[in-house]
DNA sequence: TACAAAAAGGCAACATTGTTGCAAAATGTG
DNA sequence: CACATTTTGCAACAATGTTGCCTTTTTGTA
């Protein structure tokens, strides 16, 4: 597992630091996206707030996490598939929300689909998200 | 109008003041979502920020107007369509975000699409986000 | 392995954004 | 118009993001 975590850092021209381990073995080992407030408790006392805002922005740009939108002031962040490099990504997935345990998950499963915008329009993104209960939650509550 | 403005106002049982009646006009007179920083820029040093804070919160409560997320950390909020009531949404476009203007449009016309979940999800809102250029602007840009 | 250059981290100070409690002012109603 | 209720503004605070600078770590190379 450590050396996977070098190897990402390396495949992606990163030097390998106590901080970009921490925060991406975080990625590695939580089902589910995390937003920087996540991250900041996760990591303990351990990382200054900047490193923690300077590392995140470093993982967007070379395409190893993606920002998740939400409506409640609070991006959140979650490891890209391998086909996604810097400055290129494949998002295709869509994102759901669990209205009960709040996590946000990517369904690397479903495929956006495809929307007719009116005249004029161009699209070069297209986002999903899905609010409402997961399989997780779905299962203890219905027992 | 402003006679209309009042009307919203007291169809949802809320006072008609000063900063609700501006701020309502902010909305029924520029095309596409406001955040609360434009609002604020907009309405001048008029209104206190706590103000626009609680008057959004308010017309959100009231249905008057929804959020629409974003991957920026600053949420657009834009007027619902008539037959939203309290609590009650019927949100069901697509939302545009122009990387040209910056603005984002409702696009009404563009039902959500139905979205196939994996066993056990269960989804209760789905919200579309498109990311291109506009209308407007591909006019303007390809000139 | 040792070293210099480059990169990253930590700290402090600051800017922006959002929240809360309370007193003053405005609103709706009889 | 007077009164109870709601809304506003203010102040203080909390949380979140940003920037500059200096120190430490990492990296590539001899």
């Amino acid at each position: 597992m450590a050396l996977e975590i070098k190897d990402i850092l390396k495949k992606n021209k990163l030097s390998v630091t106590g901080s970009r381990e921490k925060i991406l073995s975080l990625f590695l080992n939580h089902e589910g996206a995390l937003s920087h407030g996540d991250i900041e408790k996760k990591a303990g006392e351990k990382f200054d707030r900047v490193t923690v805002y300077r590392t995140l922005q470093t993982f967007l740009e070379k395409g190893i996490i993606h920002a998740i939108p939400t409506a409640d002031n609070s991006i959140r962040y979650a490891l890209c598939k391998d086909d996604c490099t810097e400055g290129h990504h494949h998002d295709h997935h869509i994102h759901f929300l669990c209205m009960h345990c709040h996590n946000t998950y990517c369904l690397d499963d479903i495929v956006t689909p495809e929307i007719k915008l009116p005249d004029g329009y161009v699209a070069d993104q297209i986002d999903v998200l899905v609010e409402g209960v997961c399989k997780n939650c779905k299962a203890s509550v219905t027992k």
